[in-house]
RNA sequence: GCCGGUAUGGUGGAAUUGGUAGACACGAUGGAUUCAAAAUCCAUUGCCGUUAAAAGCGUGUCGGUUCGAGUCCGACUACCGGUACCA
């Protein structure tokens, strides 16, 4: 101990200790350990060329420190890592710098798992998962066979959206505000041929299943959201003189007397099938090509002017009232959802009583209790019935039950229920995805590949540039295209379509659980030992799409008997963002990117760990700020200082005892709250109370380097073999702490005249009320503030204050 | 528009069931050490006030409940995220 080196030197001792855990394999989770097992898994990176973002970090850094608890505990941990390889930042690159995709990808991971183990990071590395590796991607392919199996795959022509920088397709997510998603540019419509997915008919499932979901209530109703369950009535409008009748969904058939007209949306089929009777056909058509022209960004911007073309030479019938009602044409009424029609109550719904006021129809008050001649009314809660001969005096609430009933003995309606959840369009016209399995043959028509034939296997190809048609490079590639039908032999061509990069995010938590499977996706008996994930971490962002797509793709293959459980995650947590010290996103172009291997090459990965985890609290976005890292630098520091007066004795400092076993328990609660910013606090705490001492005891060391080694890992094991230790830290047993140890003798009363502090005084532990009140009263403090004034009231709570009330 | 979240010192942020607001850290100031600097150590650090104290003020704004409110209730403002004519 006499020659210490003063500041621990991180760049050595961190690079020897990754060496002896990721060379022996360390993290290695065992399958079918007798150990209880624990599933930890985080959001799988792109590797993109630019390497790891600090973001990353903190994505990884929560189940990194349980992981590393958990093995502390006795658990045999599984926290996987892998690389969701394929898509288009990657593709675009390669365009731009003539390097095959394959090659930069492999570059990619190839850096990332080197900066993954350089923070330190207690990943199994022996169980990587590449989506972009044939052996993985042909299960995702064998995924997709058997959803088509079981008719959950179909093919439509489809307006999509495009984007023409890109030469892409994008879903609707991806082009929100008629914005491409990756660049930026405007969308347009285009007409396409599109392969679907039908998650729909799991919408019901996915909503029930968020029962078992733990998670924040954030979470938990942005998944709600995006499936978007309405509850109400399909009700049936007869058109006037033909035996037809005009569908539509309500959510409030309680107000069928209320409509006074009807409206469609511009795509709906009854123009054409009634295009003969229809009066003003040419104006409905002019209407058509207006709407389909609108961009995105146009009917965003409209929202609030409605149009619409009253459709002349057509009526619907009330079924309710009987009344003759008039139908409109406009396109505030969405094909694609809902029936496409809508009854139109405008005295109570917002959108309605606009397009009456525009087109002067008529508003018919059904519900009492708003102002209909300034706006509609549309509270659901207060309101009751009136103009409605069959529910008036009802609630609103009473009143949809009974409607219901009367349509349904009528067989003018029935219950039903609606999801904003739309089917997953499953292709692209790109590169670099994984091949659809699909062969076209011109007799058989669409024909599966044979799971035996799997994987169609990406060509190696030279151009990546997709042709100005829109079709997939892979369309140029005969060799690629041709094949025999694999039913009757004959000539045929394959899909040039590849998937999604949403495909091979959706299923990569299983493969962890066996990744070098060649037989099936994992085997059953692994799946059944590693069970469900018990604890995701990953962005709010993916929230709602992978999220859910995982979800349903687990869903899938447990109704096929592939996978044991119904949902495959027990508990979501999502961890804030980190912004720029300028308090904006992290982007090149404003210059405010951190880059996280900087901090680990001047502080080391203790100190990037710990400063990342103190930052703030986990789940909330926070500003980075650099000189916050000195401070984390210098709390591990201290730690490292403090090795020479540590003396040989196995048991607690007893001045040290009780805050010992105050901050254990202090920090494994924040820990498993997520809260280690608190959790990193209460360490630094003790550590000041350690550096008054003249000495502390080898026992009180341990146990600091025991809960701080999931935080700091390199540094602990570091002064854990100095204390004389052969084995690692890794599986040394978690510290306890013992309740007796946490009782005060004495606390600190405050006493307090009016709810204001006037003193504070050191008594005994759980004096009685009355004891208490008393020793308020002696103190000199209060008695001035009491002289000649009457007390009304005095408040005691037992071992924390005293409050007198005067007058 | 709707749905969430957030608002606390110069800064990042703490605060258990309503019970000492500002833990911890950064920064700053003063001092020790040093030839000097860095590092380290000690002290101070919400505002106002004072020789020092006391008193007073203080958790986005306004109001309320309470002996007592950062915390509960009502109204509002700003920022961030989600969503967008979803019938």
């Amino acid at each position: 101990m006499s020659e210490f080196i003063p500041s621990f030197e991180h760049k050595k001792i961190e690079k020897k200790w990754q060496d002896e855990w990721y060379n022996f394999d360390y993290f290695k989770a065992i399958d079918f350990s007798d150990k209880e097992k624990y599933y930890s898994l985080v959001e799988f990176p792109y590797p993109s060329g630019i390497g790891m973002h600090i973001g990353h970090i903190r994505a990884y850094l929560s189940l990194e420190v349980i992981s590393r608890k958990r093995r502390m505990e006795g658990y045999n941990v599984l926290f996987p890592i892998g690389f969701d390889a394929f898509g288009l930042p990657t593709e675009n690159y390669a365009i731009q710098t003539q390097i095959h995709p394959r090659k930069i990808t492999d570059n990619n991971i190839k850096i990332f798992k080197k900066q993954l183990k350089s923070a330190g990071i207690s990943f199994d590395f022996s169980r990587i998962v590449d989506t972009t590796d044939p052996d993985y991607y042909r299960w995702t392919q064998w995924i997709f066979l058997k959803l088509y199996e079981h008719n959950l795959v179909f093919k439509d022509k489809a307006y999509v959206n495009y984007c023409p920088s890109c030469q892409v397709i994008l879903s609707n997510e991806e082009s929100q505000g008629g914005k491409c998603d990756r660049c930026g540019f405007d969308v347009v419509q285009m007409e396409k041929d599109v392969w679907f997915l039908k998650i729909t008919e799991y919408a019901n499932s996915l909503l029930e299943g968020l029962k078992d979901l733990e998670s924040n209530s954030r979470i938990r109703s942005e998944q709600e959201k995006w499936i978007g369950k309405s509850v109400g009535a399909n009700l049936h409008f007869p058109i006037k003189d033909s035996d037809k009748n005009l569908e539509v969904f309500t959510t409030r058939p309680d107000t069928i007397y209320g409509a006074t007209f009807m409206v469609i949306a511009p795509e709906h089929p009854y123009i054409k099938e009634f295009k003969s009777r229809i009066k003003n056909l040419d104006e409905i058509k002019k209407y058509q090509e207006q709407a389909k022209h609108k961009t995105e960004f146009e009917r965003l911007e409209l929202a609030k002017d409605k149009t619409g073309v009253k459709i002349k030479g057509l009526k619907a019938i009330n079924p309710i009232s009987k009344a003759e009602i008039p139908i409109f044409i406009s396109d505030y009424v969405m094909i694609t959802y809902g029936t496409g029609a809508i009854m139109a109550v405008p005295a109570h719904d917002t959108r309605d009583y606009e397009f009456a006021k525009k087109y002067n129809l008529d508003i018919v008050e059904v519900i009492k209790g708003g102002n209909i001649e300034k706006e509609a009314y549309t509270d659901t809660e207060t309101g009751e019935l009136i103009n409605s001969p069959v529910i008036n005096g009802l609630s609103v609430k009473d009143a949809i039950d009974k409607i219901i009933k009367i349509i349904k003995k009528e067989k003018i309606g029935e219950e039903a229920i609606q999801f904003r959840m739309k089917d997953w369009a499953f292709n692209r016209q790109r590169y670099w995805g994984e091949p659809i399995p699909i062969i076209y043959c011109e007799d058989c028509g669409i024909v599966p590949v044979p799971y035996d034939d799997l994987p169609v296997k990406l060509p190696y190809i030279e151009k990546f540039t997709p042709s100005s048609t829109g079709e997939s490079p892979l369309a140029n590639i005969d060799e690629f295209v041709n094949c025999k039908c694999p039913k009757c032999g004959k000539d045929a061509k394959r899909e040039t379509d590849t998937m999604p990069q949403w495909a091979g995010s959706s299923w990569y938590f299983l493969r962890y659980m066996d990744p070098t499977n060649n037989k099936e996706i994992a085997s059953k008996e692994k799946l059944d030992y590693w069970g469900k994930v018990d604890w995701y971490n990953g962005g709010m962002e993916h929230v709602t799409r992978h999220l859910i797509y995982s979800r349903f793709w687990n869903q899938f293959l447990f109704d096929i008997g592939v996978v044991p459980n119904k949902e495959p995650y027990k508990k979501r947590t999502a961890q804030g963002m980190i912004l720029g010290a300028d308090n904006e996103k992290m982007s090149k172009s404003r210059g405010n990117v951190v880059n996280p291997m900087e901090i680990i090459d001047e502080y080391g990965a203790d100190t990037l760990r710990t400063f990342v985890l103190f930052l703030s609290d986990y789940e909330m976005s926070t500003p980075w700020n650099e000189d916050g890292v000195k401070g984390a630098r210098r709390f591990l520091d201290k730690i490292w200082r403090m090795f020479p007066k540590v003396n040989q004795s196995t048991t607690y400092t007893l001045d040290l005892e009780r805050d010992i076993h105050l901050t254990i328990k202090g920090v494994d609660e924040d820990i498993e709250n997520i809260k280690f910013n608190t959790a990193i606090a209460k360490m630094m705490e003790l550590v000041n109370l350690y550096n008054k001492q003249t000495e502390i005891t080898k026992a009180d060391y341990e146990v600091l380097l025991k809960i701080l080694y999931p935080i700091a890992p390199h540094l602990c094991e570091e002064l854990w073999r100095k204390l004389g230790h052969k084995e690692l830290l890794v599986f040394e047993s978690y510290p306890n702490y013992n309740p007796k140890k946490l009782v005060k003798e004495e606390i600190e009363l405050v006493l307090s005249i009016n709810g204001k502090v006037r003193d504070k005084v050191v008594v005994e532990n759980n004096l009685s009320k009355d004891k208490l009140k008393e020793i308020a009263l002696e103190s000199e403090k209060i008695q001035g503030y009491i002289k000649g004034k009457e007390i009304i009231k005095t408040i005691v709570v037992p071992n924390k204050l005293v409050n007198i009330v005067v007058k």
